[in-house]
DNA sequence: GAAGTTCTTACGGAGTTCTGACGGATCCCG
DNA sequence: CGGGATCCGTCAGAACTCCGTAAGAACTTC
């Protein structure tokens, strides 16, 4: 599991950036200021660091700066809109990526992903498979047999998801949260995604055989 | 077993919660205030605490806080809606899940099973096994031989009951009330429940081997 | 054989899931 | 910028499942 430090002094930023990474499979630490990031990545190393530029205290650049002093770790940064200089003089201290607030907190992850992936932390590949369905979790493809299967970004996340917990019974209300980072919300979305993904999957959707119905609870997925 | 112990003011919630969790095999101790639980947990070492946030006294945010300052066990919050931000610290101080009131009592049982196979206090796969027929608490599934059996909750419940109390004799009255959770009802539902059951467990459902009538008592489950 | 108990069947209501459709948002391409 | 396609969340109605109840038949006990 990689470590990501996350450094905003915004709580609602930092919280929705959290439930992102780790939706994308990274431990993630928080810090609202510079101080506390510099002391935790000395004594905790962590794989990658997003920062905002703008801080409390020691701003971005100089965090960055000084973590650079010390280490090579990653550092994605956050900017807002209009701070183009310092962005440019973001880049030049050696942040490898930046974002520019407002911002998706999916596309940060991406972000995330990449730069990890560019840094040689995360290996190139990482597949789920369950008899033929093979789920790319790098390239975001999915293959079933030998045929790509063309899955939306939601479908992809629920499959991966159910892939990675086979033969568990998830509530409605549970794979809203473990999937899309809601914690309330219309459970009948889930449903929704579900048939569509059972159209994409099953070989006879109306009778499933992978995605089973757990009546009174929610679904399960089931290995081939 | 499992210790668990439940913390909640109001007796309602807190019976309700005991009894499903007992369904679900844990052994279940009750406080309705921090000071008692946190008395009852120093001494017990319960394997995992359901929380409620609003509390008398100590609330449950600081109680969370000086369980962690001597132990790992796991928490589950209960929050009631609106509470966001405290949920949110909750979330931050290490509660390993939370339920929002109102809540399924059933969802609850599942979280805290999520949460103690997480923790690794419980084998990933919690089966229940008499002779061929085998029931998986966590895929809610059920088979004998290689045959699934399709189970409806109720049935699910009862034959679980049943395994977990193997040899020994029920009321209906007893059964309406560790099964269904009713102080009252028709003790018919009872006597239809174990039929459909017995049709589709027992090899001659006219001639039980596996649920045996206890005549002019109840049932009692007979191992194969 | 009578009384009490259990078994069996059937039914309607309540709750759950499935399905198809719609409108808004986003993205892509010209 | 526009126009089109895609995707997503929501909704409402249909279809289905499950459950509790009732009532008569069958069985056990005395």
């Amino acid at each position: 599991m990689t470590k990501v430090l996350v450094v905003d002094d915004d709580l609602t930023v930092r919280d929705v950036v959290r439930r992102y990474l780790e939706l994308a499979g990274h431990e993630v630490a928080l810090a609202d200021n510079g101080e506390d990031a510099l002391a935790w990545a000395a004594e905790h190393k962590p794989d990658l660091v997003v920062l905002d530029l703008m801080l409390p205290g020691i701003d971005g650049l100089e965090v960055c700066r000084r973590l650079r002093q010390t280490s090579a770790v990653p550092v994605v940064m956050l900017t807002a809109l209009g701070e183009e200089e310092n962005r440019i003089a973001g880049l030049q201290l050696g942040a490898d990526d930046y974002v520019t607030k407002p911002f998706s907190p999916r596309e940060l992850a991406l972000r995330v992903s990449s730069v990890l992936r560019r840094a040689g932390t995360v290996p190139a590949f990482e597949e789920l498979v369950d008899g033929d369905l093979r789920l790319d979790a790098t390239a975001r493809r999915a293959t079933r047999g030998h045929v790509a299967l063309s899955l939306t970004t939601r479908e992809f996340d629920l499959l991966a998801f159910f892939l990675a917990h086979p033969g568990e019974a998830f509530t409605r209300e549970q794979l809203l949260e473990k999937v899309w980072g809601w914690d309330f919300g219309d459970q009948s979305t889930v449903t929704v995604h579900v048939r569509r993904l059972r159209e994409k999957i099953e070989t006879t959707p109306a009778k499933p055989t992978r995605i089973a119905t757990v009546w009174g609870v929610g679904y399960r997925y089931d290995r081939a």
